[in-house]
DNA sequence: CAATAATCATCAGTATACCGCCTTTTATTA
DNA sequence: TAATAAAAGGCGGTATACTGATGATTATTG
């Protein structure tokens, strides 16, 4: 590359970058035995950028990320949860669920309230705009959902999802984020 | 739920939530036609995330992440590339490839320079340090991703893998993170 | 060649996502 | 029951990941 700067440029097209110096000869072949497009880890990532992308598209106007429709979803079948228990059941870091609720607290979709039974616990639950919201935003937040596997044929979908399901269900213990439920097995 | 702390308790086998209050009956069934498991965005993200606590335990005591790794690795083979060129052969966006150079730089492991020809870029090279760094970490990487999928027969490994890079190939335009690359299709 | 447009980087701001440490409250046990 | 342990949440810190605005430099065009 190094070059730069054309109008119809779409340096979308070219070689990835050209270099002036040259690369170590080791580490290059160290790379090509396991390039980024073979690092399932990075795919994943990758894969998760675009289903971001995909949703703020469809969901425009809304001003809710995944995640905080997640949290919304859960609240929707559990009102009154502790954060430790949302964190569980979506999936997220315990101090995570906290800004997010705190977030769609200020925006008034979610009311939180100390537990009286158990004076260390903080419950949330949706308010009416929170559910009115819920229900709002989730036909564009189906059509994300189904605009990332379009391409795929329904064998090939069921496929994909059914090997998903059974990495998260074989790696569940990873992280601090594990999930507390048997929802998978269901 | 609001029932906590049992000694033996570990809550990660319990039901989710139970709830105090009853959840919106008309909510409730919109969302159990979509739940969380269902939806792909959600999947990936878990994955992704999973993805990072395997590469946190194969590579603890390094101090790098998955993205800092992959940056890494593309300036293997590219020494003297300049930010959006790192940007889309990464797929992550330019303002955050700045923000991982600057770590790794203050860390030693690279190196930027004002490009003489473009005085608009910035160009960026791994020093001996980070060369070193490539490869001892190489094996530990390695491991993460394959742990990843270890629980996949060679088959469904294949099938995953190649559906991934088909999804990422169909939506590879959205966000701000487009890749730069044919190099799927290579 | 001067005005305009495109490109590259930077900055400020927002939202995850996590760790480790601390305080308060509850539960256990000596 | 007093000492100890465990649980819940809060706080500060770090690292992505992105948007939108701005400024500097280079390219294009009238």
């Amino acid at each position: 590359m190094a070059k730069s700067a054309k109008t119809d440029g779409t340096r979308k097209t070219k070689a990835v970058v050209a270099s002036p110096s040259e690369p170590n000869p080791e580490l290059q072949q160290l790379i090509e035995r396991l390039p980024l497009w073979k690092r399932p880890g990075y795919l994943i990532r990758r894969l998760h950028q675009v289903h971001y992308a995909l949703f703020f598209e469809e969901c425009e106007g809304f001003g809710i990320t995944p995640v905080q429709y997640g949290l919304l979803t859960i609240l929707s079948g559990n009102p009154d949860s502790d954060q430790i228990s949302l964190a569980q059941a979506l999936g997220i870091d315990r101090t995570n669920v906290a800004d997010v609720l705190s977030r769609l607290a200020q925006r008034g979709l979610v009311e939180r309230t100390r537990s009286t039974e158990d004076k260390r616990m903080v419950l949330a639950r949706l308010t009416g705009e929170g559910e009115k919201l819920v229900a709002a935003m989730h036909p564009a937040m189906s059509r994300a959902q189904e605009r990332l596997l379009d391409t795929l044929g329904d064998k090939e979908r069921e496929a994909f999802l059914s090997t998903l399901i059974k990495l998260l269900e074989a790696n569940n213990k990873y992280g601090r984020a594990a999930l507390a439920t048997a929802k998978f097995g269901d």
